[in-house]
DNA sequence: ATCTTAAACTAACGTTTGTTAGTTAAATAA
DNA sequence: TTATTTAACTAACAAACGTTAGTTTAAGAT
């Protein structure tokens, strides 16, 4: 259970990687950063991949639990991806910062990348069921799956670089629009 | 006018890049990979950053160019938006590894930075202007655009990962499938 | 046969890197 | 008051970093 000190150093070193990438930005950052000296931070972190860690691990066992959910429930195919489409938006509003190293630096986790890989295959295949399970009761389209898998998913995996340059725009708003356009096109 | 040999040296930077990013590709791996010392690679490019620049700016001139073109054409805006998409496929399947350093290391970028940012600025302008023409002309839903500019973007931005996972699909057909999807939705 | 060029090499440079060890100052608990 | 804990500090380490200088080797041109 992270003491708040940790967790401030786990926000403020999101923030760096979401700028530099994780490689970019050294412990020295991270501690000016702080106001603090390098060695300080060891006071409070193992070490410089247990930061990485943290943020990609939790924000991936936050979309598993999620997706987990959803797929329980007893709901059309097209109402369960519309609730994962507002699920990517409700994370990557919360934790803008943490996003970007979910999708730039896993390949830097150590100890828990086969973790990692692991929960993002179980994301992707009950993604992919879901949307395969829509094609049997015919709800959507008989495409290749994996292309419709591929196209939704890099939409809402991008989400976290395009969030931030809409302050204005409501979480739900956003959400409902985005269900609109992904799920029934932009052609009139 | 880059020599072969300084071809070599960015086709093996570009798949180093892809798979840990820029800034945790030494020039010792680099020159590994070629089978040469490290040393022996400032017989060929300037400097680290002579590689990366050469990989995203000739990209992003590749896909101005593109637009550009497309944009003159006489034709109707859901055909354009079809040509962008075909252009992102054949461009990330021509040059996958590139695409990466495109995406996620251009802010390494120093001296051509800010060209490649009006680069980009440009592109997405001149994309968002297709997308309010057709919105204008009644052939694209009147939605937010830039929501709609995002969504397509963002699946297009994301080709390179996506593309060498399914080596088996051919490139045009890819093409089709992806306007389907983009254009008209999921939805039956 | 000599000269030039291309492309590799060895050796080393000054920095920066993540991290450890040991110390200090202030707040809290006994 | 005394003891303990928290969180900062200074100083230093060995390794790795991008890069430079100078040298060697072999191929091609004159």
């Amino acid at each position: 259970n992270p003491t708040s000190r940790k967790l401030e150093i786990i926000a403020i070193a999101s923030a760096l990687f979401k700028e530099k990438g994780f490689s970019a930005v050294t412990m020295r950052d991270i501690a000016k950063a702080m106001g603090i000296k390098a060695a300080s931070l060891y006071n409070h972190i193992k070490n410089k991949e247990e930061i990485l860690t943290f943020i990609i691990i939790s924000l991936a066992e936050e979309f598993i639990n999620g997706i987990d959910e959803i797929k329980e429930e007893n709901n059309t195919c097209i109402d369960k991806l519309k609730k994962i489409i507002a699920l990517h938006v409700d994370i990557a509003t919360r934790n803008t910062d943490g996003m970007a190293s979910l999708n730039n630096d896993w390949m830097h986790l150590e100890d828990q990348l086969d973790y990692y890989l692991t929960l993002r295959a179980n994301y992707e295949d009950t993604f992919r069921a879901i949307i395969n399970e829509g094609i049997k009761k015919n709800e959507i389209k008989s495409i290749n799956s994996d292309i419709m898998l591929f196209s939704i998913l890099s939409t809402l995996r991008l989400l976290y670089i395009w969030i931030p340059k809409k302050e204005d725009m409501n979480s739900s708003v956003l959400a409902t629009n985005l269900s609109e356009v992904l799920l029934k096109g932009i052609n009139k």
